[in-house]
RNA sequence: GGGCCUGUAGCUCAGGCGGUUAGAGCGCAGUCCUGAUAAGACUGAGGUCGUUGGUUCGAGUCCAUCCAGGCCCA
């Protein structure tokens, strides 16, 4: 016997069971375990920070990341997925100075850096419960017994290793570089972080400013002032002017105008901008850009006359550029590239103190180097605006311009510009100093690699992953906080000599104490010096401040996770390296996926991994992103609890493809509910009622088993072909498809062949056709079981536990344990499939002929005449054409030639109306895409009464549903009526008492304990009643 | 400003190489069917397939332009 399945289910509940299920027989763990000779599957967990609650968005990575994984797992790999968390990070450090009320990176000191990172790493434990609870809710199978943690001493000195290896290629490196800098964190923000700050529409004063040309066009001074108009919307960065730019190949204009003051002066700017001047103008002169190059000006403010020191760019033997001190500077027009016509004047003020681009063109012309500007962004020296924040000393400088007639003209500007997206604070660039990888070094390989990289979807690999890679610039990888792993170069506080150190061991060595037990994290790591081994030194080793960008720590876990080298060497060999599977959200291009791929061509020249799903983001109801900001955050926890994991799950897979954004609402997860599992629930409940009723077991099917009935052999065809379909999606990475078809599937199963099918079930003989019936639904439902399971894994575990394994006890004890369906192609049967396709259209056009008519369902209908598109249709019809009639109720199909007779008068009817539904000539036709289905609308007393009799009995059945009788519950039938009633009820008696299990069906009044009902039936009042026989 | 993606019914989505009258589900109105079904069937309303051009005998599909939205980057 099959356990009874009730047509109600609550999902929510049946989930619980199977976890519970899955616990007791380890069913995960046995996954792997159970077969070390298969081949092996890798799949990398991309590591969540867990210092938020899940969201939906993290089921969504994390059920894809299922799908592929329990899909391999059934085609025999052993599948390695080793569960990770992320723990270092701003995120993490903000937190905390948030609970701690710290808002700088001086109180931190204060506060004390051991207290803080106790703090941090406390702080990211703290969420890790609701994550596993969410992570074993939803059937994500990962091992979170043993994890990597990037905080742990052993992930960090493979970390260590790592930037050794790098260090010894010279492919670690500092650099001064103008960077996005945040002046109230007082630190850099990766490009990441930037990306996250950006805000559209800030105002910023378009600020035009007048430079005095102190050498003009010819050489010599000019005799009227002169001056270079240039366009900036930072004036604070105006005192660390060094140089204007200009383009070379460009035009210019020499203007002649007046001043404020009403003095007549020429102005040099772009001829294609001469728009942004105000009054009137007289162009004297032409020239290429190239023409003004060279020319000296007066700075706005020379900086050895306001305390700030002066620093040139000094080329160096090795080709190299270094700042040395200077007494005094000249600033001069230089050419670059990157000066725009679009805005501005096409002049360039050039401060190689803050821009990079800037920066870069002061080390090429050996610039002038001045830094008025603080870390915490205050002007320094003794400007009338020192002491100033640099937003706040921006209208005084352009005041103090006023009245020294520099300044031309002021407006705003409102452009897009980056914030800290921690704190809100404008960014500042600057230049200063950092660490850098050089990945530019291995920009080819890449490029290259990533070609042998699968994206899905694809365009990612050449669109924005493979235009990130062609502009890659070096890895900037030095942060200047706290919480994260310490980048293990010590310096020499006398000399400058550095080293960088790949191990504890080594560390132990060079200080000369055993440092096993050291926490490796700041302050601790701080406090290991030695002295500087050169002989003519005093001074010691200390370690550089800075802490590593912690992209830099999840791009190391496929070498991070397993200690390497300093334990499991054998991973280059053995397939854990690299991975063939990855999936995250599109946000990851350029974190993750870049940081993985980056490291891995850097250290192994070779890909991180082969198959990657990159996902869209997950939008509200609305279409819009989820934020915490607009609160429209669904919270997983609520959708599990209503409609259980696997409706979620379905829902994420086949609402849209996996590159694409999708919106998320609690009614679009119900609807997949009932159409896809209550569907699919509701067959396998029809199956087992009916097996036990008729005490089916799968034992029963031979060995050798054919389907031998037209809808058996149909159903087969289409459940191989299935098998073969969504095998191919899922080996593809499309478990968007491969969850469409099964739908499709199921719907066509239950809505075609059970529907057909259904008193094949209910007949009491049991012959060799009813058993094929059982043989064929009971493949069919076994089958698909097994093929949904890497998508709905809990409802699949249900059925199979029930229809397969209680009947086998050889069988493995979970379907996840099982193999992956393989198609059997000599079932598969393409003219079957296309006739019972025509029997379901033709079927439906009978039915749209008879409702237009008024001819219900239940009225039996002497003869349909159907006319068909080709031949080949015509003998199909033939061979379905009882399904046909019964599906509608009619007794016979007319194929005597009249069909084309009557399709003509129906086309002329119809007029230009394509598909409808006409009367000619008594019957009833429907008409779509060149097929006709005419009903025949004669309905003589004999089809009458038979109609009457089906409609008691359908009143009967629907009194023993109310009443809760058993469906093999038989019955007495009692009833009372006119004339007609009478006729049937005898005329039709065995029908009647076959459909409705009645022993009797007795014309007098009900007896008292029986359920009785009285109504209007075609017209007539009619009393019925049951009583069931013990 | 640059790169990538997306625009098909009120909503969510299908529409292999261009080819009869552009589809499904949900929702709405109505009718019907049902001893598996919280389901299902039928009818109706709802589409200038984002815009404008082009290629073609023929374009939702191919090309170009523009518009709108999203993401990423400046």
């Amino acid at each position: 016997m099959f356990d009874v399945v009730s047509s109600r289910v609550n999902f929510p509940d049946l989930d619980a069971e199977v976890l519970e299920y899955w616990k007791e027989q380890e069913v995960f763990r046995r996954s792997y375990d159970e077969r070390p000779d298969a081949p092996l599957f890798m799949m990398y967990e991309g590591p969540p920070t867990a210092n938020g609650s899940p969201g939906i968005h993290h089921v969504l990575a994390r059920v894809f990341k299922d799908v592929i994984s329990r899909y391999r797992t059934m085609k025999g790999c052993r599948v390695i997925r080793k569960g990770g968390w992320d723990t270092h990070g701003l995120p993490v450090e903000l937190q905390i100075e948030q609970e701690l009320g710290l808002s700088s990176k001086r109180e931190i000191e204060e506060f004390g850096i051991a207290e803080f990172n106790k703090r941090c790493r406390e702080s990211v434990f703290r969420y890790v419960k609701d994550w596993e609870v969410m992570t074993d809710r939803i059937g994500y199978w990962v091992d979170m017994e043993d994890p990597y943690v990037t905080l742990e001493n052993n992930y960090i000195e493979t970390g260590w290793w790592i930037l050794k290896q790098l260090w010894d290629r010279g492919l670690l490196y500092q650099d001064r570089r103008g960077a996005p800098h945040c002046p109230r964190c007082v630190s850099s923000l990766s490009s990441h972080e930037v990306a996250l700050g950006y805000r559209e529409n800030t105002p910023d004063p378009s600020t035009f400013v007048t430079f005095e040309a102190t050498e003009w066009l010819g050489g010599s001074a000019p005799d009227v002032p002169s001056y270079f108009l240039a366009w900036t919307t930072t004036p604070w960065t105006l005192p660390g002017n060094t140089a204007l730019a200009v383009s070379e190949d460009a035009d210019y204009s020499i203007v002649e105008t007046t001043n404020n003051a009403g003095g007549t002066i020429r102005m040099a700017l772009a001829t294609a901008l001469l728009e942004v001047l105000q009054g009137d103008y007289t162009v004297t002169q032409e020239v290429k850009g190239s023409e003004l190059v060279g020319l000296s000006y007066r700075p706005l403010y020379d900086a050895s006359k306001y305390g700030t020191p002066i620093r040139q760019f000094i080329a160096n033997d090795d080709g190299q550029t270094s700042l040395e001190d200077v007494d005094a500077y000249s600033t001069k027009v230089v050419s670059a590239d990157f000066v725009s016509m679009d805005d501005g004047s096409g002049i360039v003020h050039i401060a190689p103190a803050f821009g990079d681009e800037d920066l870069g063109l002061g080390r090429e012309h050996h610039l002038a180097f001045v830094q008025p500007v603080d870390l915490q962004g205050v002007i320094t020296g003794n400007y009338p605006f020192a002491g100033k924040f640099v937003k706040d000393a921006d209208p005084e400088i352009l005041a103090d311009l006023e009245s020294r007639g520099l300044l031309y003209h002021q407006g705003v500007y409102r452009h897009t510009y980056p914030f800290c997206w921690r704190c809100d604070t404008p960014l500042l660039y600057y230049a200063k100093t950092s660490w850098y990888i050089r990945t530019t070094a291995v920009k080819d390989r890449l490029v290259g690699n990533n070609s042998r990289i699968n994206w899905y979807p694809e365009h990612i690999r050449e669109g924005r992953f493979g235009e990130w890679l062609r502009n890659n610039v070096d890895w900037a990888i030095s942060r200047e906080r706290y919480w994260g792993t310490p980048i293990p170069i010590w310096q020499c506080d006398e000399c400058g000599g550095m080293d960088c150190l790949g191990g504890v061991e080594e560390l132990s060595q060079r200080c000369g104490k055993n440092l096993e037990d050291l926490d490796l994290h700041r302050p601790y790591v701080d406090d290991v010096t030695w002295p500087c081994p050169s002989n003519a030194c005093n001074g010691a080793f200390r370690r550089i401040p800075e802490v590593m960008d912690c992209w830099f720590d999840s791009g190391m876990m496929p070498l991070a996770q397993w200690h390497y080298p300093f334990e499991n060497r054998d991973i280059e060999t053995d397939g854990r390296l690299p991975a063939d599977y990855i999936c995250e959200a599109v946000d990851q291009t350029r974190g993750w996926f870049y940081s993985l791929h980056a490291l891995s061509t850097l250290m192994q020249d070779d890909i991180a991994y082969r198959n990657v799903i990159c996902l869209g983001l997950i939008l509200d109801g609305r279409g819009r992103k989820m934020s915490k900001r607009l609160g429209n955050i669904v919270e997983p926890d609520s959708i599990l609890d209503t409609h259980g994991a696997d409706a979620l799950r379905w829902y994420l897979f086949t609402a849209s493809h996996p590159g694409e954004p999708r919106r998320f609402s609690d009614r679009l997860v119900q609807q997949t509910l009932r159409q896809v599992l209550l569907t699919l629930w509701n067959v396998y409940s029809f199956f087992t009622n009916y097996a036990n009723i008729d005490e089916f077991e799968p034992s029963q099917i031979p060995a050798d088993w054919r389907p031998e009935a037209e809808l058996d052999r149909w159903v087969l065809a289409e459940l191989n072909q299935l098998v073969q379909v969504v095998d191919g999606h899922l080996d593809n990475y499309n478990p968007t498809d491969a969850g469409r078809r099964i739908a499709e599937f199921i719907d066509t199963l239950s809505n075609w062949y059970v529907r057909r099918s259904r008193r094949r079930f209910w007949k009491s003989e049991a012959d060799a056709d009813k058993l094929g019936a059982y043989a064929t639904l009971y493949r069919c439902l076994t089958t698909v079981a097994r093929l949904m399971a890497p998508l709905a894994p809990f409802v699949s575990e249900q059925m199979y536990r029930n229809l397969e394994l209680r009947f086998n006890p050889d069988a493995p004890d979970s379907v996840h344990l099982t193999d992956y369906p393989v198609a059997d192609p000599s079932l598969i049967d393409d003219a079957i499939m296309d006739a019972t396709r025509l029997a379901i259209r033709v079927s439906s056009m009978g039915r749209a002929a008879r409702s237009k008519a008024g001819l219900k369902v239940r009225q039996p209908l002497a003869s349909v005449v159907v006319r068909t598109r080709t031949p080949d249709e015509a003998q199909y019809l033939d061979w379905v054409s009882e399904q046909i009639l019964e599906e509608l109720n009619i007794k016979t199909l007319r194929a005597d030639g009249i069909e084309q007779d009557l399709y003509a008068q129906a086309q002329s009817a119809a007029g230009d109306d394509g598909d409808s539904v006409v009367a000619i000539d008594g019957y009833s036709a429907a008409l779509e895409a060149g097929y006709m289905v005419a009903v025949d609308a004669n309905i003589t007393s004999e089809l009458a009464d038979e109609g009457l009799a089906r409609e008691l009995a359908h009143r009967i059945q629907n009194l023993r549903k109310g009443a809760r009788f058993e469906i093999t519950d038989h019955i007495v039938t009692y009833y009372q009526g006119p004339g007609d009633v009478e006729r049937v009820m005898t005329g039709h008696r065995d029908y009647i008492m076959q459909e409705t299990l009645s022993e009797a069906l007795l014309s007098e009044p009900p007896a008292e304990d029986a359920r009785s009902e009285t109504a209007k039936v075609e017209g007539m009042e009619v009393t019925l009643a049951v009583r069931r026989v013990e």
